[in-house]
DNA sequence: CTTTGGTTTATGTGCAGACATAATAGCGTT
DNA sequence: AACGCTATTATGTCTGCACATAAACCAAAG
């Protein structure tokens, strides 16, 4: 019995055995369908599966060919802060340590690209059983909050988001910096440690939602399989 | 004409629109196949595709709901570093720092899960446009290598390996860390700046082929779109 | 009351055939 | 030689049907 699954083990070993070198066009999906004995509608999906990890490179009428320079595509899970600490066994809190409407700094307006005027800004401290384990610095847009606010000090604007606002669209960047004495001082370690900082930017179809930095507690590492 | 993808972007907007609440079962392919007028595989197709990013969560029998705790999946593209440095309009060039047999350090050997004895250890210096970039210090299987060596000076094993190596799995992770005097030196750059590290293991189906760490420049960005 | 085992049911995957679409390749014209 | 149109063709997607499979549910047995 072939599956689809069968079907893509097959080509990848024929890749990596270099039967079909990188570059190389490989038989379109009528051939193999009939090499295997199996529909083209199976090969098609796991060809697809293929395309889709960075092995092979597909365009209509040009056919298929194996990926000259692969990519590796490798995904990411983005979880709430608090069920990343609770994944560790930890204990989740947090305290909120700034919560102001506030004109927002140069950089933030640039990546959302327009000037709202002032934003809600919030500081956030989460804990893993006691211990500080990110810091987060939030710029809302305030269109898009209900009157009276939601008690952020309760549930973190992280979590209030994802269950009231849905977002359209969204980029995310990791770096590696210093951290400022700040946010230091809300983690308790030396300043200018060098710590993990996610940035995120989202936005409704029409309207940007909230941009947020998170500045990871030292040992913070990212992971996932390729 | 209902296409997966409109059929994809009309459950969504339910879902924003809180038709569908976080948590709640949604109806059955059958049925919403029949409402939308399509097949049902074409819903199927809709739903997976929404499930693969997270929105949804399915299981056989229990039937689709929208999940609760949203985790956000995004794709990151890991390229070649020939090509990162290319892509950022940068001349590329690299310089071999160290090619000799060596015994790996325990953290390698525990990473890989087995001692293999002498492994070739690799470092090299990748630069863009003269300017260093990338720190990579590289610990290779010498079984999977040819006799002679491939010239390590003149294409990097990142690129040799991927040419000539096919691998089936690895792991990747991301962490900030304090430059060590070693990398500073090569980088340019005071010791003890916060720089970006990607560490990277991959595995032939039977053995392991390399563990790989990268020590970027300061400045560096991973980022992608949610 | 707990465990075991069958039944039911929603999703997962398969097949064959069809049409849609994009992009190349070749032709003809200027 | 350069340009633009058309025919060709491989992939992308849809339909309608079928069977496989996992898991929740329920009922009977211990």
């Amino acid at each position: 019995m072939a599956g689809w699954e069968d079907i893509r083990t097959e080509v990848l070993s024929r890749i990596r055995s270099k039967a079909w070198p990188l570059g190389t066009l490989i038989p379109g999906e009528e051939a193999l369908a009939q090499e295997f004995g199996v529909a083209r509608a199976t090969v098609n999906r796991a060809l697809s599966e293929l395309a889709r990890s960075g092995v092979l490179e597909r365009k209509r009428k040009a056919g298929t060919r194996v990926a000259a320079l692969p990519v590796r595509k490798a995904t990411l899970d983005i979880p709430v802060i608090r069920a990343e600490v609770e994944a560790r066994g930890a204990v989740y809190g947090l305290r909120l340590l700034r919560c102001e409407m506030a004109t927002p700094p140069l950089p933030v307006l640039a990546r959302l690209g327009q000037d709202l005027g002032q934003m809600l800004h919030i500081e956030t401290l989460h804990l893993a059983s006691g211990r500080g384990f990110v810091v987060e610095d939030r710029w809302l847009n305030p269109a898009i909050l209900p009157n009276p606010l939601p008690d952020f000090a309760a549930i973190s604007a992280n979590e209030w988001l994802v269950a009231h606002v849905s977002f359209a669209s969204g980029d995310i960047s990791f770096a590696a910096e210093a951290a400022s004495p700040n946010a230091a001082a809300a983690l308790g370690i030396p300043p200018a440690t060098a710590v993990f900082v996610t940035e995120r930017c989202t936005w409704a179809p029409d309207a940007p939602i909230t941009w947020v930095r998170l500045v990871h507690a030292p040992g913070y590492r990212l992971s996932t399989v390729l």
